[in-house]
DNA sequence: CTTACAAGCTACAGTGGGTAGAGGTTCAAG
DNA sequence: CTTGAACCTCTACCCACTGTAGCTTGTAAG
């Protein structure tokens, strides 16, 4: 049986962290000692590996939700595994397209600027009038 | 003189967003009519369109006063933004990379796929064991 | 001049995904 | 038995907005 700190520990994660996923529901609530501590089993820490290692890949907590639910029903299709991961990818895809829109901006902006005084700082120019932009952009996220 | 809806409209801001930027004090207070509505001039619409452009190009509303606040003083060295806008470029180069590396692990969970079950689903099982990961990966943001 | 109603106002709550701190209690080693 | 690290709950905070409730104002048509 683990105390939350070996738990957390062992997972990369706050200790606070480990609380709020369970206050949300993440994880189920753990048996406690007679004082009220948490314990947990390796269940709990698969279970968090598992939250923690879709999460360093982007998936939203809504996501992991999903997979959780997926994976606790092994016998229904791999098939609605496959439409989130493949959801995930496009909008990492697409993250890095608009990052790399800002990229080119922020370079060509860079690559102009005069390094005088602000008065004529090509940089303040650029951004005070967006139709200069050669690029489309826009973070999105 | 323009209402808030028009200066709203004229940016590609929402209403909220106008009073909330006015409210943390990077827009400033604007004078009103006798019945306290807000009205806009031109400096306050180039100021907008100023801070909706830069955070088009993802800078921090932080970062957007800092260069709020050297453009306000036309005297002072160029330096200052361009260190402001590396740093952004830099910001944005690493959160490219580390997306980068998300796709890759995406894309190879994904073809690795068994379509099945999905109690033999390679996606679940990919993200079950972290050491099956080929590369480091890490949102970081 | 009245009426209708779009657009404005304030104030507050909620989003995602946690993180930090206050103030008190429990566990385990020595 | 004592110490102190680790645990507990509760609350508030971060960013950059967004949405809602309940009210007031401005403006154009009749």
């Amino acid at each position: 049986m683990l105390a939350i700190g070996t738990l957390a520990k062992r997972t990369g994660t706050k200790v606070q962290t480990i609380r709020y996923y369970e206050q949300i529901g993440l994880l189920p609530e753990p048996g406690r000692t007679e004082g009220g501590q948490r314990r947990y089993d390796d269940n709990d820490l698969d279970r968090l590996a598992f939250i923690r290692h879709a999460r360093q890949l982007g998936f939203t907590l809504e996501a992991i939700r999903e997979l959780l639910d997926l994976s606790d029903n092994p016998s229904r299709s791999c098939a609605e595994v496959d439409v989130i991961a493949h959801r995930q990818l496009k909008e990492v895809e697409a993250r890095i397209a608009r990052l790399e829109a800002l990229r080119k901006e922020l370079k060509r902006m860079l690559r102009e600027c005069s390094r005088d005084t602000v008065s004529d700082c090509r940089v303040l120019e650029v951004l005070r009038d967006h139709s200069a932009c050669l690029a489309d952009h826009d973070t999105g996220a």
